[in-house]
DNA sequence: AACATTAACTAACAAGTGTTAGTTTTTTTG
DNA sequence: CAAAAAAACTAACACTTGTTAGTTAATGTT
Protein backbone atom coordinates (compact mmCIF):
# COMPACT_ATOMS: atom_id res chain seq x y z
CA UNK A 1 0.00 0.00 0.00
CA UNK A 2 1.87 3.10 -1.07
CA UNK A 3 0.94 6.54 0.69
CA UNK A 4 -1.79 8.84 -1.29
CA UNK A 5 0.05 11.66 -3.07
CA UNK A 6 -1.02 15.32 -1.77
CA UNK A 7 -2.98 15.30 -5.11
CA UNK A 8 -4.92 12.40 -4.19
CA UNK A 9 -5.83 13.80 -0.71
CA UNK A 10 -6.93 16.64 -2.22
CA UNK A 11 -9.58 14.99 -4.83
CA UNK A 12 -10.37 12.46 -1.93
CA UNK A 13 -11.29 15.28 0.10
CA UNK A 14 -12.98 16.90 -3.25
CA UNK A 15 -15.11 14.06 -3.59
CA UNK A 16 -16.25 13.74 0.15
CA UNK A 17 -17.57 17.70 -0.30
CA UNK A 18 -19.09 17.54 -3.57
CA UNK A 19 -20.61 14.47 -2.27
CA UNK A 20 -22.74 16.71 0.39
CA UNK A 21 -23.62 19.72 -1.44
CA UNK A 22 -22.62 19.14 -4.58
CA UNK A 23 -19.81 20.29 -7.36
CA UNK A 24 -21.13 23.66 -8.13
CA UNK A 25 -21.87 24.81 -4.21
CA UNK A 26 -18.17 23.73 -3.24
CA UNK A 27 -15.86 26.56 -3.47
CA UNK A 28 -12.03 26.11 -3.74
CA UNK A 29 -11.99 28.02 -0.66
CA UNK A 30 -14.31 25.29 1.06
CA UNK A 31 -12.21 22.61 -0.22
CA UNK A 32 -8.69 24.58 0.96
CA UNK A 33 -10.07 24.92 4.51
CA UNK A 34 -11.58 21.01 4.69
CA UNK A 35 -7.15 20.45 3.98
CA UNK A 36 -6.43 22.91 6.32
CA UNK A 37 -4.77 25.22 3.73
CA UNK A 38 -5.31 28.42 1.42
CA UNK A 39 -6.82 27.76 -1.71
CA UNK A 40 -4.35 29.15 -3.51
CA UNK A 41 -1.91 26.73 -2.58
CA UNK A 42 -4.31 23.83 -3.93
CA UNK A 43 -2.90 24.66 -7.28
CA UNK A 44 0.60 23.83 -6.47
CA UNK A 45 -1.42 20.17 -6.94
CA UNK A 46 -4.19 20.64 -8.88
CA UNK A 47 -4.87 22.16 -12.50
CA UNK A 48 -8.34 23.36 -11.82
CA UNK A 49 -11.78 22.63 -10.27
CA UNK A 50 -12.76 21.08 -13.44
CA UNK A 51 -9.87 18.77 -13.34
CA UNK A 52 -10.63 17.29 -9.73
CA UNK A 53 -14.23 16.38 -11.18
CA UNK A 54 -13.01 14.51 -14.06
CA UNK A 55 -10.38 12.84 -12.35
CA UNK A 56 -13.63 11.65 -9.96
CA UNK A 57 -15.84 10.85 -12.58
CA UNK A 58 -13.70 9.31 -14.77
CA UNK A 59 -12.05 7.24 -12.96
CA UNK A 60 -14.59 5.13 -11.91
CA UNK A 61 -16.88 5.46 -15.32
CA UNK A 62 -13.36 3.69 -16.38
CA UNK A 63 -14.03 0.69 -13.33
CA UNK A 64 -17.70 0.51 -14.62
CA UNK A 65 -16.64 -0.19 -17.66
CA UNK A 66 -13.59 -2.47 -17.25
CA UNK A 67 -15.88 -4.47 -14.96
CA UNK A 68 -18.82 -4.92 -17.43
CA UNK A 69 -15.88 -6.45 -19.78
CA UNK A 70 -14.80 -8.62 -17.26
CA UNK A 71 -18.34 -10.12 -17.45
CA UNK A 72 -19.72 -10.09 -20.67
CA UNK A 73 -16.34 -12.19 -21.72
CA UNK A 74 -17.04 -14.76 -19.18
CA UNK A 75 -18.88 -18.37 -19.80
CA UNK A 76 -21.91 -17.83 -17.62
CA UNK A 77 -25.56 -17.55 -18.36
CA UNK A 78 -27.63 -14.29 -18.14
CA UNK A 79 -28.60 -15.04 -14.35
CA UNK A 80 -25.08 -15.12 -13.48
CA UNK A 81 -24.17 -11.99 -15.34
CA UNK A 82 -27.07 -10.13 -13.34
CA UNK A 83 -25.69 -11.34 -10.04
CA UNK A 84 -21.95 -10.56 -11.18
CA UNK A 85 -23.04 -6.68 -12.35
CA UNK A 86 -25.18 -6.65 -8.90
CA UNK A 87 -21.38 -7.35 -7.02
CA UNK A 88 -19.22 -5.09 -9.69
CA UNK A 89 -22.37 -2.25 -8.22
CA UNK A 90 -21.71 -2.91 -4.68
CA UNK A 91 -17.98 -3.52 -4.77
CA UNK A 92 -17.82 0.16 -6.15
CA UNK A 93 -19.95 1.58 -3.95
CA UNK A 94 -18.82 0.44 -0.90
CA UNK A 95 -15.05 1.62 -1.52
CA UNK A 96 -15.68 4.44 -3.49
CA UNK A 97 -19.11 5.89 -2.19
CA UNK A 98 -17.70 9.49 -2.50
CA UNK A 99 -17.15 9.13 -6.15
CA UNK A 100 -19.98 7.33 -7.18
CA UNK A 101 -22.05 10.50 -5.21
CA UNK A 102 -20.05 12.86 -7.78
CA UNK A 103 -20.28 10.36 -11.30
CA UNK A 104 -24.20 10.55 -10.24
CA UNK A 105 -25.01 14.14 -9.84
CA UNK A 106 -22.18 15.92 -11.12
CA UNK A 107 -21.63 14.12 -14.56
CA UNK A 108 -23.89 17.12 -16.04
CA UNK A 109 -20.82 19.40 -15.01
CA UNK A 110 -18.17 18.27 -17.14
CA UNK A 111 -16.53 20.46 -19.88
CA UNK A 112 -14.20 18.38 -22.37
CA UNK A 113 -14.61 15.00 -20.84
CA UNK A 114 -18.67 15.25 -20.63
CA UNK A 115 -19.03 13.61 -24.30
CA UNK A 116 -16.23 10.47 -22.83
CA UNK A 117 -18.23 9.72 -19.76
CA UNK A 118 -21.51 9.49 -21.79
CA UNK A 119 -19.71 7.23 -24.42
CA UNK A 120 -19.17 5.04 -21.61
CA UNK A 121 -22.20 5.24 -19.84
CA UNK A 122 -24.16 4.29 -23.15
CA UNK A 123 -21.74 1.77 -23.53
CA UNK A 124 -22.46 0.32 -20.78
CA UNK A 125 -26.13 0.42 -20.44
CA UNK A 126 -26.32 -1.18 -24.17
CA UNK A 127 -24.61 -4.14 -22.37
CA UNK A 128 -26.60 -3.99 -19.47
CA UNK A 129 -29.39 -4.16 -22.06
CA UNK A 130 -28.35 -7.04 -24.11
CA UNK A 131 -27.66 -9.43 -21.06
CA UNK A 132 -31.53 -8.83 -20.06
CA UNK A 133 -32.40 -9.53 -23.47
CA UNK A 134 -30.85 -12.70 -24.51
CA UNK A 135 -31.53 -13.95 -21.01
CA UNK A 136 -35.62 -13.15 -21.79
CA UNK A 137 -34.86 -15.19 -25.25
CA UNK A 138 -33.11 -18.13 -23.70
CA UNK A 139 -36.18 -18.40 -21.41
CA UNK A 140 -33.77 -17.71 -18.17
CA UNK A 141 -35.31 -14.59 -17.47
CA UNK A 142 -39.18 -13.50 -17.59
CA UNK A 143 -40.69 -11.77 -20.13
CA UNK A 144 -41.02 -8.32 -19.09
CA UNK A 145 -40.40 -5.17 -20.52
CA UNK A 146 -36.00 -5.05 -21.04
CA UNK A 147 -36.07 -1.34 -20.49
CA UNK A 148 -38.07 -1.18 -17.06
CA UNK A 149 -35.89 -3.66 -15.68
CA UNK A 150 -32.53 -2.72 -16.65
CA UNK A 151 -34.08 1.18 -15.16
CA UNK A 152 -35.19 -0.61 -12.17
CA UNK A 153 -32.25 -2.55 -11.54
CA UNK A 154 -29.99 0.18 -12.52
CA UNK A 155 -31.55 2.93 -10.28
CA UNK A 156 -31.25 0.39 -7.11
CA UNK A 157 -27.49 -0.64 -7.85
CA UNK A 158 -26.83 3.79 -8.93
CA UNK A 159 -28.12 4.17 -5.33
CA UNK A 160 -26.62 1.99 -3.36
CA UNK A 161 -24.01 4.89 -2.35
CA UNK A 162 -26.53 6.73 -0.68
CA UNK A 163 -27.77 4.52 1.65
CA UNK A 164 -24.80 1.90 2.36
CA UNK A 165 -23.25 4.95 5.31
CA UNK A 166 -26.52 4.18 6.61
CA UNK A 167 -26.07 0.40 7.45
CA UNK A 168 -23.03 0.88 9.29
CA UNK A 169 -20.46 -1.99 8.66
CA UNK A 170 -22.23 -3.61 5.50
CA UNK A 171 -21.03 -7.20 4.64
CA UNK A 172 -20.07 -7.07 0.79
CA UNK A 173 -21.31 -10.47 0.98
CA UNK A 174 -24.36 -9.93 2.63
CA UNK A 175 -25.57 -6.74 1.28
CA UNK A 176 -24.62 -8.57 -2.74
CA UNK A 177 -26.77 -11.55 -1.42
CA UNK A 178 -30.23 -9.47 -0.28
CA UNK A 179 -29.93 -7.65 -3.47
CA UNK A 180 -29.46 -10.68 -5.38
CA UNK A 181 -32.83 -12.15 -3.98
CA UNK A 182 -34.67 -9.05 -4.00
CA UNK A 183 -33.77 -7.93 -7.58
CA UNK A 184 -33.65 -11.25 -9.63
CA UNK A 185 -35.44 -13.68 -7.74
CA UNK A 186 -38.33 -12.10 -9.08
CA UNK A 187 -37.54 -12.40 -12.69
CA UNK A 188 -36.12 -15.72 -11.99
CA UNK A 189 -38.15 -18.42 -14.35
CA UNK B 1 -58.30 25.16 -15.96
CA UNK B 2 -56.81 28.69 -14.17
CA UNK B 3 -53.90 30.38 -16.32
CA UNK B 4 -50.76 30.24 -14.40
CA UNK B 5 -49.63 33.22 -12.88
CA UNK B 6 -46.41 34.79 -13.40
CA UNK B 7 -45.05 33.35 -10.41
CA UNK B 8 -46.24 30.09 -11.14
CA UNK B 9 -44.71 30.42 -14.38
CA UNK B 10 -41.32 31.50 -13.36
CA UNK B 11 -41.24 28.91 -10.85
CA UNK B 12 -42.03 26.21 -13.73
CA UNK B 13 -39.52 27.19 -15.56
CA UNK B 14 -36.77 27.25 -12.53
CA UNK B 15 -37.22 23.46 -11.67
CA UNK B 16 -36.70 22.80 -15.41
CA UNK B 17 -33.65 24.85 -15.42
CA UNK B 18 -32.86 23.14 -11.76
CA UNK B 19 -33.20 19.50 -13.56
CA UNK B 20 -30.59 20.04 -16.50
CA UNK B 21 -27.93 21.70 -13.99
CA UNK B 22 -29.00 21.79 -10.20
CA UNK B 23 -29.86 24.78 -8.07
CA UNK B 24 -26.54 26.07 -7.62
CA UNK B 25 -25.30 26.36 -11.16
CA UNK B 26 -28.53 28.10 -12.21
CA UNK B 27 -28.32 31.91 -11.35
CA UNK B 28 -31.08 34.35 -11.39
CA UNK B 29 -29.79 35.90 -14.81
CA UNK B 30 -29.83 32.38 -16.41
CA UNK B 31 -33.83 32.26 -14.91
CA UNK B 32 -34.55 35.51 -16.16
CA UNK B 33 -32.95 34.40 -20.03
CA UNK B 34 -35.35 31.83 -20.34
CA UNK B 35 -37.99 34.22 -18.90
CA UNK B 36 -36.92 36.64 -21.58
CA UNK B 37 -36.29 39.37 -19.09
CA UNK B 38 -33.85 40.34 -16.98
CA UNK B 39 -32.86 39.89 -13.59
CA UNK B 40 -34.16 42.35 -11.33
CA UNK B 41 -37.17 41.74 -12.74
CA UNK B 42 -37.99 38.53 -11.52
CA UNK B 43 -38.13 39.81 -7.74
CA UNK B 44 -41.92 41.28 -8.63
CA UNK B 45 -42.58 38.28 -8.32
CA UNK B 46 -40.33 36.07 -6.25
CA UNK B 47 -38.98 37.03 -2.84
CA UNK B 48 -35.66 35.15 -3.85
CA UNK B 49 -34.07 32.56 -5.34
CA UNK B 50 -34.09 30.44 -1.93
CA UNK B 51 -37.81 30.40 -2.08
CA UNK B 52 -38.45 29.53 -5.54
CA UNK B 53 -36.63 26.30 -4.21
CA UNK B 54 -39.06 25.69 -1.51
CA UNK B 55 -42.04 25.85 -3.76
CA UNK B 56 -41.04 23.34 -5.70
CA UNK B 57 -39.58 20.69 -3.49
CA UNK B 58 -42.05 21.50 -0.31
CA UNK B 59 -45.04 21.03 -2.80
CA UNK B 60 -44.15 17.89 -3.98
CA UNK B 61 -43.21 16.69 -0.36
CA UNK B 62 -46.29 17.77 0.39
CA UNK B 63 -48.18 15.84 -2.33
CA UNK B 64 -46.34 12.36 -1.57
CA UNK B 65 -47.50 12.86 2.23
CA UNK B 66 -50.77 13.22 1.22
CA UNK B 67 -50.94 10.08 -1.25
CA UNK B 68 -48.93 8.13 1.71
CA UNK B 69 -51.58 8.57 4.09
CA UNK B 70 -54.35 8.04 1.69
CA UNK B 71 -52.98 4.92 1.21
CA UNK B 72 -52.62 4.45 4.77
CA UNK B 73 -56.12 4.69 5.71
CA UNK B 74 -57.27 2.50 3.57
CA UNK B 75 -58.87 -0.80 4.24
CA UNK B 76 -56.02 -2.46 1.86
CA UNK B 77 -53.40 -5.66 2.21
CA UNK B 78 -49.59 -4.76 1.94
CA UNK B 79 -49.34 -6.01 -1.33
CA UNK B 80 -52.31 -3.43 -2.36
CA UNK B 81 -50.84 -1.15 -1.00
CA UNK B 82 -47.21 -1.70 -2.73
CA UNK B 83 -49.09 -1.13 -5.79
CA UNK B 84 -50.55 1.90 -4.86
CA UNK B 85 -47.49 3.41 -3.50
CA UNK B 86 -46.22 2.48 -7.30
CA UNK B 87 -49.10 4.55 -8.62
CA UNK B 88 -48.36 7.36 -6.52
CA UNK B 89 -44.74 7.68 -7.79
CA UNK B 90 -45.54 7.37 -11.38
CA UNK B 91 -48.17 9.78 -11.00
CA UNK B 92 -46.20 12.38 -9.56
CA UNK B 93 -43.09 11.68 -11.61
CA UNK B 94 -45.26 12.03 -14.87
CA UNK B 95 -46.98 15.49 -14.24
CA UNK B 96 -44.27 16.90 -12.27
CA UNK B 97 -40.82 15.54 -13.39
CA UNK B 98 -39.22 18.80 -12.85
CA UNK B 99 -39.88 19.41 -9.65
CA UNK B 100 -39.06 15.81 -8.98
CA UNK B 101 -35.57 16.22 -10.23
CA UNK B 102 -35.55 19.18 -7.66
CA UNK B 103 -36.15 17.30 -4.73
CA UNK B 104 -34.04 14.01 -5.69
CA UNK B 105 -31.13 16.77 -6.11
CA UNK B 106 -31.31 19.81 -4.50
CA UNK B 107 -33.25 19.33 -0.86
CA UNK B 108 -29.67 19.76 0.81
CA UNK B 109 -29.81 23.55 -0.62
CA UNK B 110 -32.86 24.00 1.51
CA UNK B 111 -32.62 26.77 4.30
CA UNK B 112 -35.01 27.65 6.68
CA UNK B 113 -37.59 24.30 5.08
CA UNK B 114 -34.59 21.80 5.34
CA UNK B 115 -36.13 20.29 8.64
CA UNK B 116 -39.67 20.30 7.92
CA UNK B 117 -38.48 18.72 4.13
CA UNK B 118 -36.55 15.67 6.24
CA UNK B 119 -39.21 15.21 8.60
CA UNK B 120 -41.77 14.77 6.02
CA UNK B 121 -39.45 12.00 3.96
CA UNK B 122 -38.46 10.71 7.52
CA UNK B 123 -42.11 10.10 7.72
CA UNK B 124 -42.86 8.87 4.13
CA UNK B 125 -40.33 5.94 4.76
CA UNK B 126 -40.73 4.94 8.19
CA UNK B 127 -44.64 4.20 6.76
CA UNK B 128 -43.26 2.79 3.74
CA UNK B 129 -40.91 0.15 5.95
CA UNK B 130 -44.08 -0.43 7.98
CA UNK B 131 -46.19 -1.50 4.94
CA UNK B 132 -43.30 -3.91 4.86
CA UNK B 133 -42.67 -5.26 7.76
CA UNK B 134 -46.54 -5.66 8.53
CA UNK B 135 -46.12 -7.90 5.19
CA UNK B 136 -43.82 -9.87 5.63
CA UNK B 137 -45.62 -10.85 9.17
CA UNK B 138 -48.64 -11.46 7.73
CA UNK B 139 -46.85 -13.84 5.41
CA UNK B 140 -48.19 -11.66 2.34
CA UNK B 141 -44.36 -11.04 1.37
CA UNK B 142 -41.46 -12.71 1.44
CA UNK B 143 -39.29 -12.79 4.20
CA UNK B 144 -36.48 -10.42 2.87
CA UNK B 145 -34.87 -7.61 4.64
CA UNK B 146 -37.29 -4.83 5.04
CA UNK B 147 -34.47 -1.80 4.31
CA UNK B 148 -33.55 -3.53 1.63
CA UNK B 149 -36.66 -3.88 0.07
CA UNK B 150 -37.97 -0.45 0.50
CA UNK B 151 -34.59 1.27 -0.28
CA UNK B 152 -34.59 -1.03 -3.73
CA UNK B 153 -38.33 0.18 -4.29
CA UNK B 154 -37.74 4.10 -3.23
CA UNK B 155 -34.47 3.92 -5.28
CA UNK B 156 -36.38 3.01 -8.68
CA UNK B 157 -39.17 4.89 -7.96
CA UNK B 158 -37.26 7.85 -6.86
CA UNK B 159 -35.63 7.76 -10.43
CA UNK B 160 -38.52 7.64 -12.55
CA UNK B 161 -38.04 11.21 -13.69
CA UNK B 162 -35.30 10.64 -14.90
CA UNK B 163 -36.06 7.84 -17.88
CA UNK B 164 -40.10 8.50 -18.01
CA UNK B 165 -38.93 11.13 -20.52
CA UNK B 166 -37.05 8.81 -22.53
CA UNK B 167 -39.87 6.45 -23.28
CA UNK B 168 -41.83 8.87 -25.01
CA UNK B 169 -45.54 8.79 -24.38
CA UNK B 170 -45.79 6.75 -21.78
CA UNK B 171 -48.91 5.18 -20.98
CA UNK B 172 -49.33 5.74 -16.70
CA UNK B 173 -51.29 2.79 -15.82
CA UNK B 174 -48.98 0.53 -18.71
CA UNK B 175 -46.30 1.89 -16.34
CA UNK B 176 -47.38 1.30 -13.18
CA UNK B 177 -48.19 -2.07 -14.44
CA UNK B 178 -44.56 -3.07 -15.47
CA UNK B 179 -43.41 -1.49 -12.42
CA UNK B 180 -45.51 -3.58 -10.41
CA UNK B 181 -44.70 -6.75 -12.15
CA UNK B 182 -40.62 -6.30 -11.93
CA UNK B 183 -41.27 -4.77 -7.86
CA UNK B 184 -43.39 -6.76 -6.65
CA UNK B 185 -44.28 -10.19 -8.34
CA UNK B 186 -40.71 -11.08 -7.20
CA UNK B 187 -40.95 -10.79 -3.47
CA UNK B 188 -44.68 -12.00 -3.29
CA UNK B 189 -45.80 -15.51 -2.06
C1' DA C 1 -59.72 60.12 -18.58
C1' DA C 2 -57.86 59.09 -14.31
C1' DC C 3 -56.21 55.78 -11.42
C1' DA C 4 -54.21 51.57 -9.63
C1' DT C 5 -51.86 47.47 -10.54
C1' DT C 6 -48.68 44.67 -12.73
C1' DA C 7 -44.45 43.97 -14.82
C1' DA C 8 -40.73 45.43 -16.96
C1' DC C 9 -36.40 48.36 -17.03
C1' DT C 10 -31.38 50.55 -15.77
C1' DA C 11 -27.85 50.96 -12.54
C1' DA C 12 -25.49 49.58 -8.93
C1' DC C 13 -23.49 47.18 -4.67
C1' DA C 14 -21.29 44.15 -1.67
C1' DA C 15 -19.79 39.67 -1.43
C1' DG C 16 -17.97 35.68 -3.48
C1' DT C 17 -15.90 33.14 -7.60
C1' DG C 18 -11.76 30.50 -9.86
C1' DT C 19 -7.35 31.47 -10.78
C1' DT C 20 -2.52 33.66 -11.39
C1' DA C 21 1.93 35.73 -9.95
C1' DG C 22 5.45 36.04 -7.04
C1' DT C 23 7.50 34.79 -2.65
C1' DT C 24 8.61 32.22 1.46
C1' DT C 25 8.72 28.12 4.24
C1' DT C 26 9.17 23.20 4.80
C1' DT C 27 10.69 18.73 3.43
C1' DT C 28 13.48 15.56 0.83
C1' DT C 29 17.69 14.17 -1.25
C1' DG C 30 22.65 13.95 -2.69
C1' DC D 1 25.07 20.72 5.29
C1' DA D 2 23.77 22.40 0.76
C1' DA D 3 20.83 22.06 -3.16
C1' DA D 4 16.54 20.88 -5.06
C1' DA D 5 11.88 20.01 -4.88
C1' DA D 6 7.51 20.29 -2.76
C1' DA D 7 4.13 22.85 -0.56
C1' DA D 8 2.63 26.56 1.62
C1' DC D 9 1.84 31.69 1.79
C1' DT D 10 0.01 36.87 0.56
C1' DA D 11 -2.04 39.76 -2.66
C1' DA D 12 -4.56 40.60 -6.28
C1' DC D 13 -7.14 40.04 -10.79
C1' DA D 14 -11.27 39.98 -13.57
C1' DC D 15 -15.69 38.27 -13.39
C1' DT D 16 -20.03 36.54 -11.51
C1' DT D 17 -23.30 36.19 -7.81
C1' DG D 18 -28.03 37.43 -5.51
C1' DT D 19 -30.34 41.32 -4.55
C1' DT D 20 -31.99 46.36 -3.91
C1' DA D 21 -33.43 51.08 -5.30
C1' DG D 22 -35.65 53.87 -8.14
C1' DT D 23 -38.00 54.51 -12.44
C1' DT D 24 -40.70 53.71 -16.59
C1' DA D 25 -43.92 51.20 -19.56
C1' DA D 26 -47.98 48.33 -20.20
C1' DT D 27 -52.40 46.66 -18.73
C1' DG D 28 -56.81 46.60 -16.40
C1' DT D 29 -60.56 49.03 -13.73
C1' DT D 30 -63.64 52.59 -12.48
Amino acid sequence: MKKETRKQEIVRIAAKLFKSKGYSAVTMRDLATAMGIKAASLYNHIDSKQAILQDIIIDIAEDFTSGMQTIIVGNTNSIERLEQIIQLHVRIAVDSADNLAALNSDWMHLENKLEYYLKLRQDYENNFRKIIETGILNREIASVDPDVLMFSMLSTLRSLYLWIPKKGDVKLDELSYSLSQILISGINI
